[in-house]
DNA sequence: GTCTATAAAGTGATAGAC
DNA sequence: GTCTATCACTTTATAGAC
């Protein structure tokens, strides 16, 4: 639950309402996914009327965008540094990786979101397919750089192994952290 | 889209609307999820009105369950048979891996839905919990067997081992076949 | 900045004609 | 077996009071 630090019954908290708000979404897309969250619920986890909700953020999708962003932010200081190169990326990948397993929640709501995402014409299909495309790119370029370097083993073909990398990353956090496992039999 | 098998323009289908509704509502969960999707929506795909689909399935719910369940049937020839040990079960199950590569448009389905699924008050909660539970049994099993005949490679921890075996095979399947990865970042 | 009240549209489901 | 019409409810979003 979205912690509750108002100082008294009546005036409800100082500041910043806009940060409770984001929590409060964030967990309700993360049980329910961004379609099946009223804004009605998000307004309940955080004490409010939905139309307050809507004063701090114009519409759902702006809040679905808020709670991405914050992600982002959140996720940036252990984001590989552009013009970071081949073994070095790769390393700080790991470490980003292993951060994540520290965040369950924000990864329990990606694992929802992006799944519900697959439609072209879900708010945040963007969001994610810029995201992978961009990672995609990042791994393979530090994949090849790697190689050029001969960090690599013989065989490993960057364009094969940038995307089982990501794989692999994405299943082991998944499946320990998801209340039910993704499921593809 | 759903073949359109109509006779002509005025006596619809003589049979098989019932099939012809579950594809649809198929399709229409792959791309929205289940909650995300309005009987509407499915009964446009199948080119009759709302009330027509629940002529057919008392509620939304028990069309969703047609739907996995027409699944469990297509997928059932090649599953593993209960009683196969060890190896050869281990090996039953690389070959239902394969033959879920065929079915690019069920997979998806899973995919969406199953994450979907998470919350406990979603239909379909129940069905991939067990299922999952199910699933994670008889590849524990298979390991366990295997280990004692001694096909396994010394230090193979069957506890450590199904988990992993599973993980693996649903990324592989998944992100080849999403429209929009799955992502964990 | 948050509320009550309400509008406009969409939802699952039912009744009854054909 | 499929339709039209409609019900009761929920949704996002807006208007206006305080």
């Amino acid at each position: 639950m979205v912690e509750d630090d108002r100082l008294d019954g009546r005036q409800r908290r100082g500041r910043d309402t806009r940060a409770h708000i984001i929590s409060a979404a964030m967990e309700q897309f993360c049980e329910s996914g961004y379609r099946a969250s009223s804004l009605r619920d998000i307004a309940a986890r955080a004490d409010i009327t939905h139309p307050g909700v809507l004063y701090h953020f114009p519409t759902k999708e702006a809040l679905l965008m808020a709670v991405l962003q914050r992600r982002d932010e959140q996720g940036r200081e252990t984001r590989p540094v552009v013009g970071e190169m081949g073994r070095a990326a790769l390393a700080s990948m790991a470490a980003a990786a292993a951060h994540n397993e520290t965040q369950r929640a924000m990864v329990e709501l990606y694992a929802v979101l992006s799944a519900e995402a697959t439609g072209p014409d879900h708010p945040a299909h963007a969001y994610f397919t810029e995201r992978y495309e961009r990672l995609h790119a990042n791994v393979l370029e530090a994949y090849t750089v790697a190689r050029d370097a001969g960090d690599l083993v013989d065989d490993v073909e960057p364009r094969v192994a940038a995307p089982q990398l990501i794989a692999r990353i994405i299943t082991a956090h998944l499946n320990t952290q998801l209340r039910v496992p993704l499921d593809a039999f």
